[in-house]
RNA sequence: GGCCCCAUCGUCUAGCGGUUAGGACAUCGGCCUCUCACGCCGGUAACAUGGGUUCGAUUCCCAUUGGGGUCGCCA
């Protein structure tokens, strides 16, 4: 049997990174089995869905390259299918309609509680056995059995049995006719054949109920795979308030999308002592028996540098797709007409320092700006007159250079500096400073190799004027 | 409170009866070095507690404690 999982979000909001993770492990599966990855918008909630959210879904999706083989699947144009089959349950007595209004019951409850504060939470109606139709609105509750229990194994859990007592006879549909969560899931996911639900572990409570509507359907259920939760620091569910929880923060942050994945991924799951993996090589490695069961909790310090890992390697980040991702960064700071072309070339310069793309950004600067922007403080430890010399005979140096690669150019400055009795410390950080406007750079040479002779050589006399300026 | 679930360094985790309890991030030293990084070497740091089972428990079982989820005409 084809493997066939799906991502439910509901559009009421941004993606959340935790909705990420639930998609990832689908995607990872069906990817992973050749199977089929079906995307199904929950938008059964009036009040709180939107279009807008609906397009930030598609969006982060796309961005984070979980594309989805079937759909998207909207609920709200499905809902004859659901009175179809709500239909079907009543006819069979399987479910009932209920006309207690929301006060009534909560006024029962509230009764019952009082008599006996440790009775079950059940369904304290009387719609169950009634036989007329009147002329009122109505719910579509299932007849849940009081006695029994349910039983399933959870890919990740294992054996899960939950008294039937605890549960209530739990509404289908609302009085207008829109499902409720448990019986779109399970009318969507039955119809669409979807044959392992993966979701994250605070929907646990709801695999009973909805084990008990496939039977009612007389169809095979799915299996079913929780999640542990991803907490905040302090233990407290994931939320806005313990920083960045949308993906497009840390789009906009500067991270790549295979490094979100590979953070995620990691959390609840493992393989063996590997930290960093390619996304060939988790669609090739994931698998249900290596996930873990307790919940954990968002570490944005280790997310960093799995980032950066990912920046470092080629292998992870191409040139070619670095440069790509890091133009948006730099336009964004303010510097624009960077082509793809020279921000590729200047990649190799700040590969293994750059965390982010808004660092990378930040790193390259020097290189695509007319003058860099100069470090004031650095300027004035750096710019005194004993310095002037050396960045003049540095800059001859680089002007009569035939070879233009950083080796070839390191040698000619080395032996000058042998000559002149000099060492590179002694010109490196006045040079630095002139030709990036910080102390703090990648290596000198590979600065001098991708700013060109010409830029090199403007850049060293202005600094080498500055110095010539700066007060005795 | 009922029901369900969980429990190895600060954090993510490996471990699937016998290990000097491993890795990664973070942290602290050191090396490398033109700065910043990278890289390398090393340190600190964990099996929640109590009972069993067993020749032997981090590992299996049971309690306790602690944490989490959920109890809607939300999803």
């Amino acid at each position: 049997m084809t493997v066939r999982v799906r991502f439910a979000p509901s559009p009421t909001g941004y993606l959340h990174i935790g909705g990420v993770r639930t998609a990832l492990f689908n995607w990872l599966w069906a990817r992973h089995t050749k199977g089929t990855f079906v995307l199904r918008i929950e938008d059964t909630d009036r009040e709180r869905s939107t279009d807008e959210s609906r397009q930030a879904i598609f969006d982060s999706m796309k961005w984070l390259g979980l594309d989805w083989d079937e759909g998207p699947y909207t609920q709200m144009e499905r809902l004859a299918l659901y009175k179809e089959q709500a239909e079907r349950l009543i006819q069979q007595k399987k479910a009932f309609r209920c006309y207690c209004t929301k006060e009534e019951l909560d006024a029962q409850r509230e009764a019952l509680k009082k008599k006996d504060p440790k009775a079950q939470f059940r369904y304290p109606g009387t719609c169950r056995d009634r036989t007329d139709q009147p002329d009122k609105p109505f719910v579509v509750r299932f007849r849940t059995p009081s006695e029994g229990s349910v039983t399933y194994v959870d890919k990740v859990f294992g054996e899960v049995t939950t008294p039937n007592a605890a549960q209530q006879d739990f509404v289908l549909l609302r009085s207008d006719g829109i499902p409720l969560y448990n019986f779109g899931a399970v009318v969507d996911d039955m119809t669409m054949e979807i044959t392992l639900v993966a979701r994250g572990r605070d929907h646990m409570v709801n695999t009973p109920p909805q084990l008990m509507l496939y039977e009612a359907f007389g169809a095979k259920p799915p299996e079913f795979a929780h999640l542990p939760m991803m907490l905040a620091q302090n233990g407290e569910k994931l939320s806005k308030r313990h920083g960045a929880v949308s993906v497009s923060e840390y789009r906009d942050q500067g991270y790549a999308p295979n490094a979100v994945l590979n953070y995620l991924v990691r959390f609840g799951w493992s393989h063996g002592d590997q930290e960093v993996f390619s996304r060939d090589e988790l669609i090739a490695a994931f698998g249900w028996e290596a996930c873990g069961r307790g919940d954990g909790k968002f570490d944005t310090k280790k997310f960093l540098a799995i980032n950066h890992a990912h920046l470092k390697e080629a292998r992870l980040m191409p040139d070619d797709e670095y440069a790509t991702r890091v133009v948006p960064f730099l336009e964004k700071r303010g510097v624009a007409g960077v082509s793809h072309d020279a921000a590729k070339a200047a990649v190799p310069l700040i590969r293994e320092r750059a965390t982010t793309f808004v660092d990378a950004a930040d790193r390259l600067d020097f290189v695509f700006r007319a003058e860099p922007v100069m470090d004031e403080a650095a300027a004035k430890k750096f710019f005194v007159q004993a310095a002037a010399p050396n960045l003049r005979g540095l800059a001859a140096q680089i002007e009569g250079a035939t070879t233009w690669n950083a080796h070839a150019l390191e040698e000619r400055v080395n032996a000058w500096l042998a000559e002149r009795g000099l060492q590179i410390k002694d010109v490196a950080q006045s040079a630095r400073v002139a030709l990036t406007g910080r102390s703090a750079s990648p290596g000198l040479f590979d600065v001098i190799a991708t700013l060109g002779k010409d830029e090199t050589l403007k850049r060293l006399q202005r600094g080498a004027a500055l110095a010539e300026k700066a007060a005795t």
